[in-house]
DNA sequence: TTTATTTGCTTAAACGTTTAACTAAATTGG
DNA sequence: CCAATTTAGTTAAACGTTTAAGCAAATAAA
């Protein structure tokens, strides 16, 4: 420990100085090129180690036009599908030694936008995306694609933009959450949903729509709700409203903080779950199991949709880019709980 | 759109060269330097703008030896306390224009040891961590230090490394709930732990310890039961084992994963929480109001919390070095609910 | 009017790597 | 034994910025 140099950072240069080698040398040596004798690597790993060098990332990238890093851009964390998604992402990342810079939106499409500007900057090498809920323009997304940086995205996806897709049965998931209250019993069943991420929640809602009318049930529109895409009370307070008016006797809520709205609202109403009205929810939490009642969910697979939109990254670094319009759809799972119990 | 040159990405000098001045002149001039005429900087900002120029950032940050990147070292993401405290994080980093690298240490101690070494590259000016749960040489940490790059450590900290350590009051946290075991009537109050974070999970079970001894109650060591950190079906057995074995009427889980557990447990063997035994959990999850019963929790201040540690980083990051070991610890709230009703 | 200062730009070095091109010595082949 | 090849290195350019230093022209001061 004493005998190391206290602070000043090493370089390549003072490693080849301290072996009265090249630069080049050490470099080489380094990155076990052939042009280097064994003795005189094995000179210079045994230095740089003993030296603590550490390559600079920065010189490295700007000299071979690859940072191995990779950005992940969603529009929320405090979230359970994005948190497992991000934990499928990592799982391949992290064996590949990538580095993993993380952009939230917050659902804004300006910030969306701004964050595409900033990665244009030879940052990263590829991108993985989760659109926000209210992008409609993709030049953005279009214009950062057109430097040749490949995205790969994943369950909030672009229809009319040609790239590698993971994706979830949206509209099947939610045809058969909708099948499963029917059967349960339910007569008049609403949607909680929010504004934006057309390509998933107009996908969950049209399940839905699909459901009742292939059962003859008219959708009345009054029974498709919109929430803030903000957890508050206010949405508790919409829910209350819409139960009072409409007595629906089930309900999907579409996104993860619309399980707890509901559940609130129920509870104001002194309404029983799932004797007055039975509930199904689009969520990942693991606090499913012990609501009470315990929850019925839509489980979505995040962590695999992480992983192979990674995978799918990857494979694009590597050059096999020749399925790079694949679009991959994971099945979701419903998970009948006490909450939709006949 | 069509007269924007298709991708030969631009740089400074082809920049320079449309505008036929030098390469100095654009850099200059996009830094809005003193040295450059108003209208050749209107010139070149409109150039810059048309031709869709971004500055390469590694180049940038390899001139001026500062990346405007930060890390984030966390044990897992799927949490909330995590999830809540990056959000806290990237309210600061975001207005800073900041970008933040995470990683993942899945609290192991050689994931963590070797990530260290990656960040002493010069990929980042700063970093933000909460230690994995085996660590205990602190060596790659204090490497790292010495090289000049500032570490904030929030929530799981190391007591013997001087720095800027955000924590929240784990012991009083504890103290309080068993407290408020105690005042709902309690006799045979259990902690169900993991191993691992001595800095925050002994400071739990210590405050536990006090609140008892201190009202003459002995602390029976079968009562302090130990879980795997991992959220599995185990945990539901160590956890429903010892409530038969010892027949708690009070219960403290110090981690999120474990008041789910606990709630398992308690069904499989038909306890009613409060009835036959009371809960109170260290966790952040917005569904503690709607488990089966609602959750009396510790909730910690996870977005103050990751708030505050960039907030300190990037004044230390701004030279305001001064209370370079600075230690906040910022108060937890025990929101009581119905698992702890009398 | 002459000298000093300011303005607005250019040249060139530097940041720390990687790598193409070169070279001298050692080895091989005929 | 001499030419061809291989081995083990070196030199220098390049990646795309930033910035210190320099310089000519314009302006201000004496």
């Amino acid at each position: 420990m004493a005998d190391q140099p206290k602070s000043d950072k090493i370089n390549m240069k003072a490693l080849a100085k301290a072996l009265d080698v090249s630069i080049a040398t050490v470099s080489k040596a380094l990155r076990d090129s052939h042009d280097i004798g064994p003795e005189t690597k094995l000179k210079v790993i045994e230095a740089a180690k003993k030296l603590n060098y550490v390559p600079n990332a920065y010189a490295s990238s700007l000299r071979k036009k690859a940072s191995n890093t990779i950005a992940i851009i969603i529009p929320e964390i405090a979230d359970s599908f994005f948190s497992q998604a991000i934990n499928g992402i990592e799982s391949v990342v992290a064996v590949k030694k990538y580095h993993t810079l993380i952009y939230l939106t917050h659902d804004s499409y300006e910030r969306e936008a701004y964050m595409f500007g900033e990665l244009a900057s030879g940052r990263v090498d590829g991108v993985i995306m989760s659109v926000a809920s209210n992008t409609e323009d993709t030049s953005h997304i279009k214009a950062l694609q057109q430097t040749g940086i490949p995205i790969v995205f994943f369950d909030r996806v672009f229809d009319d933009l040609k790239s590698v897709k993971i994706t979830t049965d949206d509209f099947n998931s939610a045809y058969i959450a909708t099948n499963h209250l029917l059967e349960a019993g339910c007569k008049n069943i609403s949607l909680i949903t929010i504004k934006g991420y057309p390509s998933i929640l107009s996908a969950r809602e049209q399940g839905y729509r699909e459901a009742l009318t292939e059962k003859g049930i008219d959708v009345h529109e009054g029974n498709v709700v919109t929430c803030s895409n903000k957890y508050n009370n206010e949405n508790v307070d919409v829910i209350a409203a819409h139960l009072t008016a409409q007595k629906p006797d089930g309900i999907i809520a579409t996104v993860e903080h619309l399980a707890t709205s509901t559940y609130l609202a129920c509870n104001e109403l002194k309404l029983n779950i799932p004797r007055d009205i039975k509930v199904v929810c689009f969520t990942n939490q693991i606090t499913a199991p012990i609501l009470n009642p315990p929850l019925t969910t839509i489980l979505q697979p995040a962590f695999d949709m992480g992983k192979q939109a990674a995978q799918l990254l990857f494979d694009h670094l590597a050059g096999r880019t020749e399925d790079t319009k694949k679009e991959i759809v994971l099945p979701s799972k419903l998970v009948a709980r006490e909450s939709t119990a006949f």
